[in-house]
DNA sequence: GTTAATATTTAGACGAATCTAAAAATTATT
DNA sequence: AATAATTTTTAGATTCGTCTAAATATTAAC
């Protein structure tokens, strides 16, 4: 069995993987999990122990298929809760994280069958995130963030790479939504701010810190 | 904070205290949490400690009011689960007891108190059982157990007694649901056995095991 | 009211998960 | 290549929750 502790690193070790491309650094989990490089150190040899994780000393870590499958079924069940709490609960997306955060080390493997065929079979959370299915397989989502996008180019938001309540409540007060529809209108080269027409009506201004955070579908015309 | 586990004592306590109207004796919580007797007397320390139960050396415990504020809260968060599971995912009322086992430890007001309003407040989860509300109050349901009723009594089942999934199965077959109209018909004096004519239509018989675990409400005409 | 049986607590140990401080290995800098 | 800076690991301690075995207290039986 694998305890919610162990299970809290191999979905850090998962993330850092997938974002950086490498094996995980025994600092990068210990900053991700908010703990002390000796308790990483610690925690990797019991999970090399049981062979979840690869692990060589001072060389970083990579997940094993076991592992592999233990994160990613972590992900599709917080992913899921997530869409439960919204869209059943009425929560805003910028509540849910932290709820979903201690809902999917829920052990219940008919909970979470029934629970996607609840929510009808929903492909992706949110905040645009794909859900694997159950198997392990994600959906590629097509995107660039916006600050990628020149000037007259259209596109449609489909995910924030920044899950912060604070980012996310500002997104709320600027009416942007996953969904949202835009078109650049002009980029300042001195600071990257972007000016777009969001829903073909409203003009704002976004800094180059948001923009980045913004992920969108090109529209093609 | 409370952890998961001294969650699971405050609420053994409280089913105790509840069943008994007595203190819980250390061997009674052992049992109730597959445990050894010594390992509650060490909690039993702790939970004191930290002013969550009255303990006194062999006396036995009670809890005190915030313990019991967090014992209610549990109660309720389970039914609340299970109500959901059962009328929600469809689960039978036989399968949702362990998964609202974990459930019940998800540390989130708003959650409850959303998750209450989305199934419509209900006042009694899939086993009948009373939920409290918000302020730990149980409604008091008027109850008798099917084998205190006597001959050409009529009654209609409101809860039940015993909660294994092998017993509740058993009401399955006998298609024996809440709600399900009684008339005993017949006693056994030998074996304490009863019949009785199920809505009006489908006689059957029920050794006093099962019958002393049917909770009726009688109907007076 | 002693003695026997049972219930409860204490003593001592262990595993999981964590910490700080110190040692060792790796990587970067000159 | 040698030294400095950074990262990682080890050493040693702590807290929580658990165990078994032994000691003590309570309750029941004679
Ligand atoms: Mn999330
Ligand atoms: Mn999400
Ligand atoms: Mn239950
Ligand atoms: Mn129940």
């Amino acid at each position: 069995m694998t305890s919610f502790t162990e299970e809290n690193y191999l979905k850090a070790i998962f993330k850092i993987n997938e974002k950086t491309s490498k094996p995980a650094s025994t600092n990068g989990i210990a900053q991700q999990i908010s703990t002390s490089a000796a308790s990483v150190t610690d925690m990797l040899k019991r999970l090399a122990e049981k062979e979840l994780i690869n692990y060589e000393k001072y060389k970083g870590v990579t997940l094993t298929p076991t592992g592999n499958k233990i994160a990613t079924n972590l992900i599709r069940k917080h992913r899921l809760w997530e869409v439960f709490l919204v869209n059943k609960l009425n929560f805003s997306w910028e509540q849910v994280h932290d709820i979903a955060e201690d809902l999917e080390h829920i052990k219940s493997d008919s909970l979470i069958q029934r629970l996607d065929n609840y929510l009808g079979n929903p492909r992706f959370d949110p905040h645009g995130d794909p859900i694997p299915n159950a198997e392990g397989k994600f959906m590629i989502r097509n995107q660039t963030s916006l600050d990628q996008l020149s000037i007259k180019q259209k596109g449609v938001l489909v995910g924030v790479s920044q899950h912060q309540s604070e980012f996310l409540q500002y997104l709320n007060e600027l009416e942007i939504k996953l969904g949202t529809a835009f078109e650049v209108l002009n980029i300042t080269s001195f600071d990257k701010s972007i000016k777009i027409r969001k829903d073909d009506t409203i003009d704002i201004t976004l800094s180059h810190e948001v923009s980045k955070n913004l992920l969108v579908k090109k529209i093609n015309e």
